[in-house]
DNA sequence: CCGCTTCTCCTACAACTGTCGGAGGTATCC
DNA sequence: GGATACCTCCGACAGTTGTAGGAGAAGCGG
């Protein structure tokens, strides 16, 4: 009895994020991704981290034509909000503010998320306004 | 040449956690406190994580009285920085402005943290305007 | 001094992750 | 129809992580 939760390693992910931005891909497809971005894998790799993926739910594949096509059933989405919270969770004592206020204070924004950034606390700032009143 | 560069589990982590909460510790009281925290783990284990993680350079040991006693090197800080930096890198394509987004949507923050970032904000807004100017 | 508690050191082991090779099927191309 | 090119399936292996037990030193209460 050891370890018993799936995780998602990092090259796991990688994987993942293939089909995130390509779409339903064949080991091949995936594999030509990657080599793309420089990053060396054997075919039998890729396919293992595909089946592993696919056992652990976050993939699935279907086998229309000649080869398996596999697809992500994790969506990037959903992960984003796993790893935030659980980032908050450990790092942050479950308090998100601290984190917002760190990415605010060490990351260059654009004029334009700037905008959208203010309007949104703007829009915080009133709703917060009114529910106390 | 399979895996090469040093990660932090997370039963690992929550070794740090205690002794970034605690600071130094004998593998006693860090043992304690998980058991405080519901967590039960066996003493040696405590320890094996410990030597790990003092393997890994991120805690540093000194035997001053009876029993090693155990300090963090790795502060929370930076472990949140470089947290931060690979799940913007990995899940948000670099762009840490989604994230903010997405943290302000879907966390309820206090007045005063609101406070605060309306403050930041305005701050870079104002930067911003000036560079651009 | 003797046993009890506590520490350290070493070893172990199962599950998970990263990485791949070989065996064997099928389609394809001269 | 045999060589070629792919594809899938299965097994393997080393390194990492989670978890712990046993052996042996060392201090303490009686």
């Amino acid at each position: 009895m050891a370890k018993r939760q799936y995780e998602l390693g990092t090259a796991e992910l990688q994987i993942l994020r293939v089909l995130w931005s390509a779409g339903p891909c064949t080991v091949r497809d995936v594999l030509e991704r990657l080599h793309e971005q420089g990053r060396k894998l054997a075919y039998t790799t890729v396919q293992t981290f595909l089946t592993r993926l696919e056992q652990k739910g976050f993939v699935q594949s279907d086998k229309t034509g000649l080869a398996y096509v596999f697809e992500a059933t994790l969506s990037r989405t959903r992960l984003r909000k796993s790893r935030v919270k659980s980032l908050v969770s450990q790092l942050y004592d479950g308090a998100a503010a601290p984190l917002v206020l760190q990415l605010i204070r060490s990351e260059q924004f654009t004029k334009d998320e700037i905008q959208k950034l203010h309007a949104l606390i703007d829009e915080l700032d009133q709703t917060e306004t009114d529910s106390d009143s």
